[in-house]
DNA sequence: CCTTTTGTTAATGTAAGGTTAAACCTAATT
DNA sequence: AATTAGGTTTAACCTTACATTAACAAAAGG
């Protein structure tokens, strides 16, 4: 099979120049789906895969900073870009903080943005090709799955996991039985690595080991100053 | 465990501008190597490893993009942030071309760069986990797992070990049967060669032996203001 | 011997992790 | 507008893990 088109979701209210900007991706081999406001834009994200967002910052109804927010609670590792008119810097910051991969001031010149696609995507390649799109993990008596955010056990009662716990457990289970770092979690589910993010994440530790204690081949060990490991054991 | 800073390369002809730039990432807990102009900076860039670059554009000599394309001939991964008084598309382009990260036109705020290093960092984050070097070991009944820090007796229950005394087993294990010199381990491991970590590696000796009892075919030996040597007998 | 190096144990101080509850925030509902 | 509910962060307090230092005993070696 030939190489797949990327597919980029573009929010953008301006019906003017959001379609011009979509004619302009698309005349670059780019697959765009359009949305003109945030409900729209978040409606489309979850109904597709994305490899990347374009979304503007000022709209009406949800504004970008929002919707970036939702679509991370889905998926963390989706680029996004965002396009603002002003280029507050609390605004910079804050975009940074929801997990931007870059920032464009309108007007931009179109080839900018194309340049900035085309790094982000080249980045998405050599990077994260392992940890790739696995969504459905056993753990001893328990089956964990990440994409609906649920816990199993033992094929009873799913227990419903919220977005940091099933990302903090999804992180744990791709590491079965290795070292899983606390940098990795926190830079990846926290975006930022701090004391308070640090304790946040204990936290979350506690709650999942109150959830895997039905079963106790399953724990979840530290490693003083370096991270966690969820176990197995019986299986080795 | 001893977390290592991020290291930066900040290549800046402006002695003013350079000297604050670095001192505001120091305090930010970055190792920063500063570098005047590009010739230095490729110096500089060979001698070491970066985490990170960050390259004026205009200099005398040899321009950030000439400096550029040089790091990138001996290293295809390390990210690049330039800076740049004139926001030229051209210029932007051609950042984007040789493989830039990101984009900075000055002024700016140094929050934003703070922002934009973080996000950068934490995408290299991602992959630097897997680098698997040697980290497992068999002596005598024993067996080290270097990476998760455990220490098993005849596939029992692991012993969990602290990182000194980790590091300290590692090291001897890497000289079994020979002589691993004092010296080696006081400024590999304690970075430092003086009378009190001399003691608190012998601390860690008493610590280690005691650990290897269960075997009575292993057993750490002293060489006289030399250093010890882990010997293993009954394989010979 | 008698000085230096090493062995061992215990005491101390600090940092990291564990746990629980309260505070906070935002979206959804009344 | 006020309330509620879910999710997350912050705070407080406690426990455990580590590394260093001190103190004293025992070997080594000139």
């Amino acid at each position: 099979m030939e190489e797949q088109n990327k597919k980029i979701l573009l929010v953008e209210d301006d019906p003017n120049f959001g379609t011009v900007l979509k004619d302009y991706l698309m005349m670059n081999d780019y697959d765009v789906v359009h949305a003109k406001n945030g409900m729209e834009g978040f409606e489309k994200f979850k109904k597709d895969d994305f490899d990347l967002c374009i979304l503007d910052v000022m709209m009406p109804y949800k504004d970008g900073f929002t919707l970036a927010k939702e679509i991370r609670e889905k998926n963390t590792d989706v680029p996004i870009i965002f396009l603002t008119a002003k280029a507050m810097k609390e605004d910079v910051l804050k975009g940074y903080k929801v997990g931007a991969d870059d920032y464009l001031n309108k007007p931009f010149d179109s080839e900018v943005l194309l340049m900035k696609i085309k790094a982000i995507m080249q980045r998405k390649a050599t990077d994260s090709v392992a940890d790739s799109k696995q969504f459905e993990f056993k753990i001893g008596r328990f089956d964990l799955n990440s994409k609906l955010r649920f816990l199993k056990f033992d094929g009873g009662e799913p227990t419903k996991l919220s977005p940091k716990e099933n990302e903090l457990l999804r992180l744990l289970a791709l590491h079965e039985n290795d070292l899983m770092p606390r940098e990795l979690a926190l830079t990846k589910i926290w975006r930022d690595d701090n004391y308070f993010t640090s304790r946040s994440m204990d936290v979350y530790i506690a709650k999942l080991r109150k959830y895997l204690k039905p079963d106790p081949d399953v724990e979840i060990l530290n490693i003083h100053g370096e991270g966690f490991r969820l176990v197995v054991n019986g299986n080795d």
